[in-house]
DNA sequence: CGCTGATATCAGCATCGGCTGATACGTTAA
DNA sequence: TTAACGTATCAGCCGATGCTGATATCAGCG
């Protein structure tokens, strides 16, 4: 039975979107696509960011399969993947219940 | 009504654990706690990281408050709060449904 | 007591990552 | 077609961060 992904023994495959999400422009601009999807010049106006910053940030969003770019004419509009946001909290809640459900946490293995 | 904290309109508060768990080593290390509760010592051992390095990042992720020290005579034990990840990942699991439940994700709104 | 071992802290170094300006590319409008 | 606009890419700078070695601290044991 597979619960999810994170049957892989270690957790290396959360590492994309944790970094991702942990600087505060780019949790920034997935927050603002969460409410509706945006184009650039949208999410640069809305932080205040240069046009450029807010590519690379966005460069960095899509690589770790956050939000997904659909160019419209000129215009590249950009959504929020929410099944990889949701498959990330997923994972995390995952852990935090199979940590309470291994009770070997009130005795602690003896030292070396 | 209060589904979460994330209902502070932003989620910066979201930015401490994030960075904490966006290292290899440290989300290496929750792995760890996440099954039984060590000491620093059963940590350097298996990661094969120097002792220095370990503790280092075990503040950060007390920092975080991702994990709890208790001191038991020379050792220190870590154990997980699985609250804090189950925390995070309810968060982000809410973030996810909030934004499917909002439509004005086919409607891209005008560019200026 | 002094010694050993476990842990934390600190300063220094090296690397990584975010920000910027310049620039290239593609699309729409005049 | 040309000009203007939206967007992406690139190189460079610089601050942040991970790793290390040295050292301090503290508990238990001889």
């Amino acid at each position: 039975m597979l619960i999810s992904a994170a049957n892989d023994a270690n957790l290396d495959h959360l590492l994309p979107p944790l970094r991702a999400l942990a600087d505060p422009l780019r949790l920034r601009i997935v927050h603002l696509l969460a409410r509706e999807s945006l184009c650039t010049c949208h999410i640069v106006e809305a932080t205040g960011a240069r046009q450029t910053n807010v590519s690379n940030h966005l460069r960095q969003l899509r690589d770790a399969g956050l939000v997904h770019a659909e160019p419209r004419g000129r215009f590249t509009y950009y959504r929020l993947d929410t099944d990889a946001v949701r498959a990330l909290g997923a994972e995390l809640t995952g852990l935090a219940d199979a940590a309470d459900q291994s009770g070997d946490h009130d005795i602690p293995r003896t030292c070396p």
